[in-house]
DNA sequence: CTATTCATTTATCATATGATAAATAATCAC
DNA sequence: GTGATTATTTATCATATGATAAATGAATAG
């Protein structure tokens, strides 16, 4: 593992909580490197997540296929954490899978691994605790984005709050995470 | 406080993890019981959320106002845990009240006082953490219900997944979870 | 019990979005 | 660089849902 990535990745748990060496150094010994081609499939279909990613460098998305129809439920960029949780917290396949959309570079923490250190050191259950208890609460706005509110209104929030999800991601992805067609995407992008 | 809904909300707390007696008595501690009314709000729009709610007896709903319109985010029922996550976790006032549908019997746990027991009891730390978790969960799976799905195909959904509601809640409230509005709502009922 | 308020249904019309097809534009493999 | 593939836009038509109004039905206060 390089030290520039687990630098990387520590200085983002900072942002939750401090760690004490000790536990840095366990976290790190269950961390891998991947690097992986744009469009790859990190995790495919069907696979119960043993993995929480973090992302150094690149773009991911999480889909699904709904009635045969590619659907994005979420975009992730550098320096987040990614996580299928439907099946990290459960132990169930998940029907979703990540893809890389750009070439990335990405630190794969064994769930397992970091499970059982949360019984030794209870810093490490609490910085975890804290990461999903963010991407909770962001949910939570998510489906306030969602309710009630047009494809229009949706797509203007986009570009208001994540301008960069449309510069680096190819529009028909886009076009399914904020629920509408392709097609209608493009027609609103025309109305403005 | 009164033993019997005390006893009710450990019996709920074991679906998660066991507790040393220690920790139990702890969290008892710092337990208080609201009985209200039908239709009363348990907290008012604009407050910081500082309570973990549980109800022992009834259902209530978290709901906001988005241009004038009442919204309904998500219904509780018996022998669940109620929180506005994005005030909870975040310490900021939250745009969400909390409203109780019947006259209802609930437990209200002091949040800041729960989260310094989480210092002494890392037991209690991961009962909450796994709370949550698994409310994540299900806010992810109603993201999913929710995006490219049409209005039919949600109330058909809720009709499989949650009939209580339907039983329970007046259909104004259910129309904005489901969103779309009352009279659509009625519209579909009446192709059924 | 009655009157009043509130909730639900039904009807009509307007509009946003979907479905499909075709034209352009961009990207990729070789 | 060129052809082939893929992404995006544009156009047309169909339909689901919203907005509004009015009628019916249920709940509540006094």
């Amino acid at each position: 593992m390089q030290e520039k990535e687990l630098v990387q990745l520590f200085q983002h748990f900072k942002k939750y909580t401090a760690l004490p060496e000790k536990a840095e150094e366990a976290i790190a010994a269950i961390c891998s490197p991947i690097t992986i081609k744009k469009n790859r499939d990190l995790q495919p279909i069907g696979h119960t997540c043993k993995t929480i990613y973090f992302i150094n460098k690149g773009i991911a998305r999480i889909y699904y296929f709904k009635d045969g129809i590619d659907v994005t439920e979420n975009f992730f960029f550098e320096n987040s954490i990614i996580a299928r949780v439907e099946s990290l917290f459960t132990g169930k396949p998940s029907r979703k899978a990540i893809q890389v959309l750009e070439d990335a570079e990405i630190t794969g923490i064994n769930a397992n691994l970091l499970f059982k250190l949360y019984d030794s050191f209870p810093e490490i259950e609490r910085l975890f605790r804290k990461i999903f208890e963010a991407a909770y609460v962001e949910t939570v706005h998510r489906i306030e984005g969602i309710q009630f509110h047009t494809a229009e209104e949706r797509y203007k929030a986009l570009l208001l709050e994540a301008p960069d999800i449309l510069k680096r991601v190819p529009l028909k992805y886009v076009a399914s995470y904020l629920g509408i067609t392709q097609v209608s995407l493009s027609r609103i992008r025309g109305l403005m």
